[in-house]
DNA sequence: CTTTATGGTCTACAGCGTAGAACTGTCAAG
DNA sequence: CTTGACAGTTCTACGCTGTAGACCATAAAG
């Protein structure tokens, strides 16, 4: 049947809407963003906008969506850790390009792992740290938390430099009470970011190949193996 | 002056209204949330709280506050690790309590870290553990972030137990691309939130006690003190 | 041609945050 | 007491939002 095929659109086509969204809500953040406005700024009528995309959320969720495509996928190497600071340092990159619409991607991506193609490089860097299964899942998934984290932080400004006010509100606490905020407050005026985070992600990687339960020559005397795993002891967090 | 002094309020108080605002955020989460709303079930005309709180905004932000009042603050020991797993449970609690407004948290307290009296037990805690002040700073605004991005990420249900979907389109996923992630398939479906953070925690907090620059011998003859430390090839992180 | 489907538009509705005017009850001063 | 000031409260109205539902225009199918 020569149904459909090629044809596909009439008048407006989706791509160029959808790139449409995506840029005014990175330059204006969701406060900005309404599809009324974006159907006058691409002279579209909003209802048309709603037709194709269904809704104001399904669309912000396709934006989230094209920006995933934009991170530059790790070539996967031999070296696990090298991995797993290439991923993390993509995600990171994609914070800094779209920093107003990255918080997207914790609201919508909750269905499971970010993206599958670099979920995989994750994943098998861990396997290949040689963790069991149960933690290279959780690790896997905790990893992914800390680098979205940190870039959501910093995103929402989080590790801004400290500011006049911050500091007057510092000096203002009981030095008694914080007397290691108040040493740090110069490290704080200085902080590099991207140095804070090169080495938190290698303290991160440092402590997970830690963890794996067969390195090189057999060691471990305890049955670090299956469960709970870890070698401190295990606290429960049921505070709730 | 016998002025203002006890008398305070006329009719509507303050606190009552910020709870309910809690209670309403807490149970439905900021979609069902409207000035409008609040005043409604409070009785309150929705004009009176605006006069209050000053906007909309505001109050969401006094919800993020008195929420934060909640953690409940850790002891202090002499066990730094034992510090640092305390606050983090404390904050995943928090999440955990209430999931629908633990985003706020990211939006509001993006001025500094998030509460003086707990972090200053997590920098305690790092420069107990014998990191430069860089690190000390870096490090802690780091943890910070991996607890709160773990913690939101749970909260959003980004670590919601595998679906029937989820497997389905992971299966449909080309085998030979995604072996890793296939071959944990099992140990997502089993997977033990509570344990997954412990473990992830106690990783992290290993990787940072191997960043010490002084272990109990004086050690490092390179000046590893102050700028980007790390004991790995520093990459630089500007993808962007 | 007529029919049918589909993409696009228009109108309308209920709800939102909030600016600004108006009202109201209470206290201090005369 | 009266008067004035004033902070707390309420009313009204404005401009904005997302979107349901009816309506129209065009293109393909019969």
């Amino acid at each position: 049947m020569p149904k459909t095929n090629a044809r596909a659109k009439r008048g407006i086509d989706k791509a160029l809407l959808l790139e449409a969204a995506f840029e005014m809500l990175s330059k204006g953040g969701e406060d900005a963003f309404s599809i009324r406005k974006l159907g006058l700024s691409a002279g579209v009528d909003p209802m048309t906008i709603l037709h194709h995309f269904g809704s104001k959320d399904a669309l912000l969720r396709r934006v989230a969506d094209l920006a995933l495509t934009t991170v530059k996928l790790p070539h996967p190497s031999d070296d696990w850790q090298e991995d797993l600071r290439s991923v993390a340092h993509a995600y990171r990159a994609l914070a800094h390009r779209h920093p107003r619409l990255f918080h997207l991607h914790f609201r919508y991506h909750a269905t499971g792992p970010v993206d599958h193609a670099s979920s995989e490089v994750v994943y098998r860097a861990m396997r290949r740290a040689g963790l069991s299964d149960g933690d290279a899942a959780g690790l896997g998934l905790a990893f992914y938390a800390f680098v979205l984290g940190f870039a959501l932080a910093e995103a929402e400004g989080l590790l801004r430099p400290i500011t006049k006010d911050d500091e007057r509100e510092l000096s203002a606490l009981d030095p008694k009470d914080c007397v290691a905020t108040l040493a740090l407050v110069p490290a704080f005026k200085t902080l590099d970011r991207d140095a804070a985070f090169d080495v938190a992600i290698n303290a991160l990687i440092a402590g997970i190949a830690l963890q794996r339960r067969s390195p090189p020559a057999a060691v471990t005397p305890r049955k670090a193996a299956a469960a709970p795993a870890s070698r401190t002891p295990v606290r429960r967090s049921g505070t709730s």
